[in-house]
RNA sequence: GCGGAAGUAGCUCAGUUGGUAGAGCACAACCUUGCCAAGGUUGGGGUCGCGGGUUCGAAUCCCGUCUUCCGCUCCA
């Protein structure tokens, strides 16, 4: 039995082999966390996107997509919390789990001391009545001159570590004056670390009139800036959904494990507005909803799990994630998340406008609650994939490696081949192909023995191969190959397109999760 | 970010104490076979990740660098 480090590696050879997903820019080397779609890959991922799109656009007649654009107006992201969240030099202390902002920790300690040297003061003023003179106090005192030196000596380091982007100097004077978490009241800290999460460029060519613009880290806020836009221009009645999905960037400390954590990567994400209160049902409906999407696809029900956090970020009222077992265990794939109003009242304030919906029915204005679906289009690819790899024994010895792509994603349908490359076969073959050519995605092979050519669409997760023999001119019948058991069956051309859409058309797949 | 390992043909890898590169598969053409990857012939493809150094000579030794994988860490 393979190692799962082997099964992993495996599988990234195999998505570059077989053209599902490539190192970016690789004949330089390649750059970091970024990674391009093949040929199959790009047909699998566009097959991911409509399952999910046509899932929430086509079931839900509440819920409508948009495309916004990666660029928005640089407030977006203070509205949104991106801009503190990504830029602070950040402390996590490591028995509470709580992160804290390096230099309010300092500045914390700063103010320590001064309330130090004020007990002295208040201390000795009641002691010495009217007479007191407290200038004179501090500039004598050796208690106060003791703190007062400190206090000078951490000021002026702190000054300079900030100055300076000293992030060590930073950790160094909150373990020199052994500050400790006011939770877990430890010392035990992470270093400090500048979290410049967001990527930036410069909107406006000329120097001088040039805009600091961010890539967009999530692609909610979109729809957050158009929810009311959408709710006029569409007469959405609340509760009601906006779906989008969009690339995002984030600019990852740690960005590895192949395509699961990358620098840019691609969102599905969708928004349901809801009012204020019932946020927990939509919440419960949602989660049930999302993961009977993913187990349609029939991967498994058991390589699902639910993980709900218990520690939540400043947004949420309510978080799960939707987690899959990936070769290197269960890895999120996709989050439901409560946020209230914390965006929409955010933008509120940050923009100045008035985005409060007015709801008819309770004749009166509120800001809507939000419940938050987010998947990673990339995460699901490789969620994907990882369940789908096979290498399997058959009989006589022979080893196959299948793709178990559930049909309705697999990049190709079908494989029309003829037996030989004579006869007349490659002519009906073609002809054959150029009639369901427009229903799916088909391929056409006449090189290598048949056996071979069986193997090269396993390994791509084409679901059927269809042969073209002597007796199909005879009859107009062909063989058709599952791949899942390499039966064969011989069936009438024209029954063909029932038989393949049967297991390919979305809609298929879209009833049993909407039963 | 720290520690460890690796980088040679499209893929998987070999390359012996340094002597200017090999295999299998894949690819192209032709012949043969004809329902589950394995026949024959021929051919294309590599400045051995990149840069420097040592040496008469470097895939091989040294330094740097980039990339990837693993562990820790991190993960709105």
């Amino acid at each position: 039995m393979a190692s799962q480090d082997d099964v992993f590696k495996k599988l990234v050879a195999h998505s570059k082999e077989y053209g599902f997903v490539f190192p970016s820019s690789e004949i330089y080397d390649g750059l970091g966390a970024v990674y391009d779609y093949g040929q199959n890959g790009v047909e699998l991922k566009n097959n991911i996107k409509k399952y999910w799109w046509d899932s929430m656009t086509l079931l839900h007649g509440n819920v409508v997509g948009i495309d916004a654009a990666i660029f928005m107006h640089p407030t977006t992201w203070k509205a949104s919390g991106h801009v503190d969240a990504f830029n602070d030099p950040l402390i996590d202390n490591k028995d509470s789990k709580k992160r804290y902002r390096a230099d309010i920790l300092i500045e914390d300690l700063l103010a320590k001391y001064d309330e130090k040297i004020e007990k002295e003061v208040e201390k000795a003023a009641k002691k010495f009545g009217d007479s007191f003179d407290a200038e004179m106090f501090k500039q004598t005192n050796p208690r106060v001159l003791e703190n007062q030196a400190k206090r000078d000596e951490i000021h002026a380091r702190f000054v300079k570590a900030l100055n300076d982007s000293d992030l060590p100097g930073l950790k160094q004077i909150i373990e020199d004056y052994e500050v400790v978490c006011p939770i877990s009241g430890t010392k035990n800290w992470t270093d400090v670390r500048q979290f410049n999460l967001m990527f930036s460029t410069e909107m406006g060519s000329t120097s001088e009139g040039a805009m600091k613009i961010y890539l967009r880290p999530e692609t909610a806020q979109g729809i957050f800036v158009n929810y009311l836009n959408v709710q006029k221009t569409g007469r959405m009645k609340i509760p009601f959904g906006i779906a989008q999905i969009g690339k995002a960037f984030r600019n990852e400390i740690v960005a590895r494990q192949f395509i699961f954590r990358m620098r840019e990567f691609e969102q599905m994400e969708m928004q349901f507005f809801v009012r204020p209160g019932e946020e927990m049902k939509w919440f419960e409906q949602w989660k049930a909803f999302r993961l009977k999407w993913h187990k349609a696809l029939g991967l498994g029900d058991h390589k699902y799990r639910y993980h709900d956090h218990d520690k939540l970020a400043h947004y949420a009222n309510a978080a799960t994630d939707i987690e899959f077992e990936m070769p290197f265990g269960f890895k999120e794939v996709e989050g439901i998340h409560s946020r209230t109003d914390f965006d929409l009242s955010s933008h509120e304030k940050y923009s100045g406008k008035n985005i409060k919906y007015f709801d008819p029915e309770l004749n009166e204005s509120y800001t809507p609650y939000v419940v938050e679906t987010s998947i990673g289009v990339d995460r699901m690819f490789l969620s994907i994939m990882a369940a789908s790899y096979k290498e399997e024994v058959l009989e006589g010895g022979d080893t196959r490696v299948v793709l178990a792509l559930p049909p309705v994603l697999a990049p190709v349908k079908l494989a029309i081949l003829p037996l030989l490359k004579k006869d007349g076969l490659p002519e009906k073959a073609t002809e054959i192909m150029n009639d369901l050519k427009y229903n799916f995605k088909c391929v056409y092979e006449e090189k290598d023995t048949i056996g071979k050519r069986y193997r090269r669409q396993d390994a791509i997760g084409t679901p059927f191969c269809v042969t073209v023999d002597h007796q199909t001119l005879l009859d107009n019948t062909v063989t058709i190959r599952y791949r899942d058991t390499m039966e064969q069956k011989r069936v009438k051309i024209e029954d063909l397109q029932k038989i393949v859409s049967d297991e390919v058309d979305m809609k298929n797949i879209l009833k049993k999760i909407a039963e």
